[in-house]
RNA sequence: GGCGCGUUGGUGUAGUCGGCUAACACGCCGCCCUCUCAAGGCGGAGACCACGGGUUCGAGUCCCGUACGCGCUACCA
């Protein structure tokens, strides 16, 4: 049987670190093994749910790349009526009972969980029997008669007395659970809302799922699901729980307490580039075998092969080859941010990983998103695309090097796009205060570079080295004060290159426009 | 409290059948290159593999215990 496997997010809120590298997992595997990726949106939670963070969710997953789902998009909600119906079907069964027991009110959210270890603390100090339920043996008729005169209920599973649920995980290996550690779960409230175990269970048989690969967190929970694949009398489909994604403070990564530093939009947004992304997070929780560099793997000079992993840095195509469930790790990894640190606000290697993107990606990969920065921020020409063609390109190449998001295209690079760029105080102060001679060095230059018959790197450097000759002054100092007059900035390119590629005139022009800065 | 899972340098990891003077990447430091900054090259600091006990000629690798962390334990998902 083909595999088939889902992502299955609630749309809660944004999509965050820990469910896309879900994402990416389920859909390598299903990529892999020639099987189906399906998207499931959980949105059974009616006062938590919104639209937004569906659309978001989809957006992110089509950013990273994910969004090609062989099948429709199933929304949860639309099968309540048939999640209500297995439930009552277990009644008719004897697989699960009426518990007509007054609901429980339960306090605000931020305590929940401390109340739920309170009450089973107590339970267990009392030596609670999760058999003890006086609905659970109630006859069928007199249960019937009580539900129809309207008394609300909620819907139990009847779990065994004696036995042990236990199932096989791919990262986590055998898994086993005594039945007298569950309780009798609720699958419908009292106000006919199927829970989540049911809604899942439900769902993942009625979209034939033959792999179900999720979070650690899930991973006790398991146990409860297949006690209800058993009482429905489907199979239980394979597991395979994914080591949680910790935040810094060694705790579970979540939207509400870590905010939206770990969004993927966020990633976006900051001028993340796709691949780069995913192949950071394939790395979180998962590695190739012998993961070396390329320099130790291959004999000198050797071209690397395509498709094979010889180091971290992989392709999609590379990484659907090489991954395997049974290399998932099983213990947590932490994902660095620092959300007051504008410099290193997010992993180091990430940061890295996106550097080595934005200086290797093919020119026809990159050059689109360059454009969809420059544009957004109203730095884009159509000429870039027709007569300016080569320059663009030449330009990216240039600047590309040095540049770690696609955000620095409009920031760091906004010099060579526009002439309305900032200066740097310290750039100013180092390369054009220093030396009160720029004055009049600056202009006396502007008016060299400005009689050269052709303009490029070669000549401007002939130009400005004897200039400097002539001057009396080191090469060095005219170089960096041009750097500043042509950028506002103290770091950059070669100094020639971007002579080159600013062209004459707006170099004439800065350098003459810069003296009164000295 | 119970149950489950985990623990290799700051971070991500490699380390299939036990032989490691513990490897790689990011980050950090230094040198080279050089018009600056990156990149690149070279080198360095940084982990007695959580701790304690076993098994063994030999354990990061096997077994037991402890500690710590995380998860689950709900008429949330």
């Amino acid at each position: 049987m083909s595999i088939r496997t889902r992502f299955a997010p609630s749309p809660t809120g944004y999509l965050h670190i820990g469910g896309v590298r879900t994402a990416l997992f389920n859909w390598l595997y299903a990529r892999q093994t020639g099987g189906k990726f399906l998207l499931r949106i959980e949105d059974t939670d009616l006062q938590r749910s919104t639209d937004e963070s569906t659309r978001s969710i989809l957006e992110g997953l089509a950013w990273l790349g994910l969004a090609d789902y062989d099948e429709e998009i199933v929304f949860q909600s639309a099968n309540a009526d048939k999640h209500r119906a297995a439930a009552f079907k277990l009644i008719e069964q004897g697989r699960a009972y009426r518990d007509f027991t007054p609901k429980e009110g339960r306090g605000g959210d931020a305590n929940v969980k401390r109340d739920i270890a309170e009450r089973a603390r107590h339970a267990a100090a009392e030596g609670a029997d999760h058999r003890a339920n006086p609905f659970r043996d109630l006859p069928l008729a007199e249960s019937n008669a009580r539900a129809e005169a309207g008394e609300p209920f909620a819907v139990r599973l009847k779990i065994a007395r004696e036995g042990r649920s236990h199932f096989e995980d791919a990262v986590y290996g055998t898994q086993e659970r005594d039945y007298s550690e569950i309780e009798d779960l609720v699958l419908l409230r009292s106000d006919g809302h199927p829970l989540y175990n049911l809604s899942v269970v439900c769902d993942d048989i009625e979209m034939r799922i033959t792999d179900v690969i999720r979070g650690q967190d899930h991973l006790t929970n398991t146990h409860k699901q297949i006690l209800i694949y058993d009482a429905l009398g489907a199979a239980a489909p394979r597991f395979a729980h994914l080591p949680l994604i910790l935040a810094p403070g060694g705790k579970k990564l979540s939207k509400r307490t870590h905010g939206e530093i770990v969004s993927l939009t966020a990633y976006r947004d900051a001028g993340f580039i796709p691949d780069a992304f995913r192949n950071f997070l394939v790395l979180l929780g998962w590695a190739p075998a012998g993961v070396q560099s390329a320099a130790d793997v291959l004999p000198e000079n050797t071209e690397v092969p395509a498709g094979e992993v010889v180091g971290e840095l992989m392709s999609l195509g590379e990484m659907k080859e090489n991954f395997s469930l049974g290399r998932i790790h099983r213990h947590p990894a932490t994902f660095n941010f620092d959300a007051n640190n504008p410099r290193r606000w997010t992993d180091d290697k990430l940061i890295w990983m996106n550097a080595e993107y934005v200086r290797t990606l093919p020119r026809e990969e990159l050059l689109p998103m360059v454009r969809a920065e420059l544009e957004s921020a109203g730095l884009w020409s159509d000429e870039y695309e027709r007569d300016r063609r080569e320059w663009f390109a030449k330009t990216v190449d240039l600047i590309r090097e040095r540049f770690y998001t696609l955000k620095d295209f409009s920031g760091q690079g906004r010099a060579y796009f526009a002439d309305d760029f900032a200066f740097d105080d310290a750039a100013v102060a180092k390369n054009l205060k220093k030396e009160p001679r720029l004055k009049e060095l600056l202009p006396a230059l502007a008016g060299q570079l400005e009689r050269l018959e052709t303009f490029d790197a070669a000549t401007a450097e002939s130009a400005v080295r004897a200039f400097s000759e002539e001057a009396g002054v080191k090469a060095g100092l005219l170089i960096n004060a041009s750097r500043t007059a042509l950028t506002g900035q103290s770091v950059g390119p070669s100094m020639f290159d971007v002579f080159d590629v600013v062209g004459q005139t707006r170099s004439v022009r800065r350098l003459r426009d810069a003296a009164p800065l000295v």
